[in-house]
DNA sequence: AACTTATTTTAGTTGAGACTAAAAATAGAA
DNA sequence: TTCTATTTTTAGTCTCAACTAAAATAAGTT
């Protein structure tokens, strides 16, 4: 078994992984920790050490299989909780992540199982998150992000890059959630903002809420 | 907040009051914390400074009011989550111990009210001990240990004192459960073993499984 | 009361995981 | 290439929660 701390910096490692390509800098685990580089470097040895990530000093680092292995068992255990919240106690999508940072470190294979059963094996987490399966297998869509598409195209809005509560609200309060069919209607080349259109209503968005929205696109006929 | 290792000596202290009156002894809070007597000391002395525990040296501890708050707060998480594995995610009763041990421990309130409503604000655990409400009041009823009883006495089993694998299977393969009518058939009094009646089956059981079951008493009419 | 034993506390270490400050390495610019 | 700014690592310190060994206190026995 390994420590909360080890499993979070396990976990961060990974989301970087997803997000980069290559090794990944001390400073950015150390930011994505809310942390010192100091204290980064420190766990980093440990879990090097550990063989839990390929470490070269001042050169990155980047997850060994079993440190893949062990981040992805966090995340499916993250997402699944974050279901059963919204699912059955009825949380709203921007309360849960909290929560769920907690019960994520919850050890107990069987657990695990039986949630996910009780869940009915959900492939998404409420922010369109894929949940990997119990092998750690990541079912992943080929989605962009809004900020990508051009203009008259359409989508289905499929998840979140941005998991604050103030973003979730702020779509929460346009009606904007995970299965929206959105629509660009026009681009500004000069500031990258959007005006689109979702069910029968039209919103100006910025680049920067454009740019944390996850589009699967459709084609004509869809 | 309060640390995890906080919160267990706490849980500990107040299942000691609950069974012996008068301040606990430093040896028997670290016999149930399955640590050294210099570490509870430690401890103790660290949550005396927070106000947590009255303690004077060699006299021995007790909890605050506030020291039996915050444990009757983890008490209360640990038994509605125990309900949560059995009732909803099929556990047997003697496999949610030591899950709750750990989901005890989860910080949110919110979760905690929510839970409590998804399970139909229950009354008592899986193992019929009673769960405190938000306020910290805990409902007790007036149990007696079957070991207690005398001939030809008949009641309900309501609780067990024992938690282990062991003891719960014991009881499941003869199928006694929470609930179950006990009758008192005969008392040895050389070793104070039993001969009881559960529905229509008679059991041999010894002193030591005897002290470890709750029974209501029933009278005459019932 | 004095001695012996059991309990409890103190003193000193350890490891995990954080921190600050200083040193070392790298990358970018001149 | 050499200087400078940035990134990263090292060294040393801190707190929490454990440990062992030794000292202090309490309890029990003769
Ligand atoms: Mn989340
Ligand atoms: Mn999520
Ligand atoms: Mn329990
Ligand atoms: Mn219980």
């Amino acid at each position: 078994m390994y420590t909360r701390a080890e499993e979070n910096y396990l976990k961060c490692i990974f989301h970087l992984e997803q997000e980069q390509k290559g090794a990944i800098a001390t400073n950015a685990i150390a930011q994505m920790m809310n942390t010192k580089a100091s204290s980064a470097t420190d766990m980093i040895q440990r879990l090097a050490d550990k063989e839990l990530v390929a470490y070269r000093r001042y050169k990155g680092t980047s997850l060994t299989k079993e440190g893949v292995a062990v981040a992805v068992a966090v995340v499916r255990k993250h997402r699944l909780w974050e279901v059963f919240l919204v699912e059955k106690l009825n949380f709203q999508w921007d309360e849960v992540h909290e929560i769920a940072e907690q019960l994520e470190h919850i050890q107990s294979e069987e657990l695990i199982t039986r949630l996910d059963k009780f869940l009915d094996h959900p492939d998404y987490d409420p922010h369109g998150d894929p949940i990997p399966d119990k092998d750690g297998n990541i079912k992943k869509t080929e989605k962009k992000v809004l900020s990508d598409m051009s203009k008259n195209q359409q989508g289905i809005l499929v998840g979140v890059r941005e998991t604050s509560g103030e973003f979730l609200q702020y779509l929460d309060k346009r009606k904007i959630a995970i299965g929206s069919k959105i629509k660009v209607l026009g681009i500004e080349f000069f500031d990258g903002s959007m005006i689109i259109q979702v069910k029968e209503e039209q919103f100006f968005i910025s680049k920067k809420i454009a740019e944390n929205l996850y589009i699967q696109v459709l084609h004509k006929n869809q």
